[in-house]
DNA sequence: GCCCAGGAGTGTG
DNA sequence: CACACTCATGGG
């Protein structure tokens, strides 16, 4: 029977360094971002990245990164999945001119936007709706589970488009995702690769656009996809801890676009980060109801 | 059992 | 524009 951490003593396994920083991988992957990371006993992180399964450990102020070998581009992939790029300083720097913010963000420097994949970013949050992150996370692993190729020890892909497209409805609201399933078939038969790629060329005002054309996403899913399926850091999912967010601290209530308008003006071209910092510190408040962030290792 | 959830679609005032 | 209602279901 296979351990849980046999990919940790596997000595074909190639290792090396990611100096991202900086980077908290407890902040990052378990803040509810993203759905398919599960934290080890032994602390490091482990999930899949495009076809490739990954695991991530803490060590000193860099991270150390597990991967088969074979694939000399993964140091680029778990870069590109981490946003290395991304000045964290800078970000903070900006953002830290608002003093409500500034306030708590000091202790959330590691949290950065992950760049997930655009298709299951979009399928991730059409998912999303009317469920709890836990729940989310179940419908993506069913789906993976169920249509994914296996990638190593019990993981899958996230499947693509052809690979759902053997599901019925009825076999897809035996995933657990209800009504959903409805709006995956449909956008299944709706996206395919050539349209993905056309968005990805566009600015977020466009991309946003065409999004909201989409079956079964509205303006929240349009957000949260754009940020971190296509990396437009300028956009800023509301969501009900969101709504408590910005009522509690900004007094600002309201429809949807007016909350929108009221971010777009406060936080600019980095609301994405503001977003995400509210939203982490507004979570964290309620640490009663759903599963709270890192400490959490489920299956 | 009860409550809630990273909402969207549709209809109405 | 703004609301009100419905949708289906698992996890806390």
């Amino acid at each position: 029977m296979a351990t849980r951490d046999e990919q940790n003593r596997d000595v074909s396994l190639r290792k090396f360094s990611l100096d991202i920083r900086p980077l908290d991988l407890d902040l990052t992957l378990g803040c509810g971002q993203t759905f398919r990371w599960r934290k080890l006993p032994d602390g490091s992180w482990r999930g899949p990245v495009s076809d490739q399964l990954v695991t991530l450990k803490p060590n000193g102020k860099t991270v150390q990164a597990l991967v088969k070998p074979g694939r000399r581009d993964a140091d680029d992939l778990v870069s590109n999945y981490l946003r290395a790029d991304d000045d964290i300083d800078r970000i903070q720097r900006v953002l830290g001119r608002d003093k409500i913010l500034a306030r708590g963000m000091r202790d959330v420097r590691g949290l950065r936007i992950v760049k997930m994949d655009e298709w299951e970013c979009l399928v991730s949050y059409l998912l999303a709706t009317f469920a709890n992150i836990p729940r989310i996370s179940g419908m993506v692993e069913t789906l993976a589970g169920k249509y994914g190729k296996d990638i190593a020890d019990g993981i899958k892909t996230f499947p693509r488009r052809a690979q759902l497209g053997k599901a019925s409805e009825r076999d897809l609201v035996r995933c657990g995702l209800g009504y959903r399933a409805g709006y995956l078939a449909e956008l299944r038969d709706t996206v395919d690769d050539r349209r993905l790629e056309d968005l990805t060329r566009m600015d977020y005002r466009e991309l946003r656009g065409e999004l909201l054309e989409l079956p079964g996403v509205g303006e929240k899913v349009a957000d949260c996809v754009s940020l971190f399926g296509f990396g437009k850091l300028e956009a800023f999912p509301i969501d009900v801890w969101m709504e408590r967010a910005l009522s509690r601290l900004y007094g600002q209530k309201g429809s949807y676009r007016r909350l929108r308008e009221f971010a777009g003006e406060r936080f600019g071209q980095y609301a994405g980060y503001a977003q995400e910092y509210l939203y982490y510190n507004e979570r964290l408040r309620f640490p009663r109801g759903e599963c709270c962030f890192s400490d959490k290792t489920r299956r």
